[in-house]
DNA sequence: CCCGTGATTTAT
DNA sequence: TAAATCACGGGG
């Protein structure tokens, strides 16, 4: 028997777009990490648009490209993950089609499953908010590092995400906003790229 | 407010 | 080769 699309993933296409509207899509579906035949989830409340060669706060600005930013010119639907700060890894969705180095960073998650998995890995949280409410608690409570740069989200097992709705939330369920932690991007600082769900507690700044 | 921490990028 | 930077998180 088949139980329709009800845990259908994402297929290429829908992350061969514009960023801007897969940071919007992505919103309300469902991020997967399996380990050790374990699953780990999380509803995606907030995302970031990063829009490549010309934008300035992007990794790929200006055409960089390099050991460290290469995934984020693979073809869409692959993670693009990164090292910051001496101890942070930070999850990005490439966006768009091969050779178009645009992605969608993933900056919090409302946990659904496999919490008690989490709990030990972010030593710090009390509470469930504290678990995935920015980027880099995000790869903490599930366990994405670079190992997993490259991922094939369409394909892979041990990454993915998940469809929970076919449309992206109607508008006046978004807010879009500045993007954070990118005040050195001259006249990008002011753009409208971060996206979340609108009165959800665990977006990672209000 | 400040700091940890180290890979990456930029300046000399 | 050296210095500055960093799509962050945690503590005061």
């Amino acid at each position: 028997m088949t139980l329709s699309t009800a845990n259908a993933r994402l297929d290429r296409g829908f992350y061969r777009r514009e960023p801007i509207r897969v940071a919007r899509s992505l919103l309300g579906q469902r991020l997967v990490r399996v380990e050790d035949g374990a699953r780990r989830a999380g509803i995606i409340v907030e995302t970031e648009a990063y829009l490549g060669i010309p934008d300035k706060a992007a990794h790929t600005y200006n055409g960089r490209r390099t050991d460290r930013n290469a995934s984020m010119w693979d073809d869409g639907g692959h993670a693009y993950v990164y090292f910051t700060y001496g101890m942070h890894y930070c999850m990005n969705v490439v966006a768009g089609r091969a050779e178009q180095p645009v992605a969608v960073l993933l900056r919090a998650l409302e946990p659904v499953e496999g919490l008690v998995l989490m709990w030990p890995l972010r030593a710090r949280a009390r509470v469930e908010r504290d678990l995935c409410s920015g980027p880099a608690k995000l790869c903490q409570a599930f366990g994405i590092d670079r190992a997993l740069d490259g991922n094939d989200l369409v394909g892979g097992d041990a990454l993915f995400i998940e469809r929970v709705r076919s449309r992206a939330l109607p508008a006046s369920r978004i807010v879009a906003s500045p993007r954070i932690g990118i005040g050195y991007a001259a006249e990008w600082v002011d753009r409208p790229l971060r996206f979340h769900i609108r009165d959800n507690p665990h977006v990672s700044v209000t």
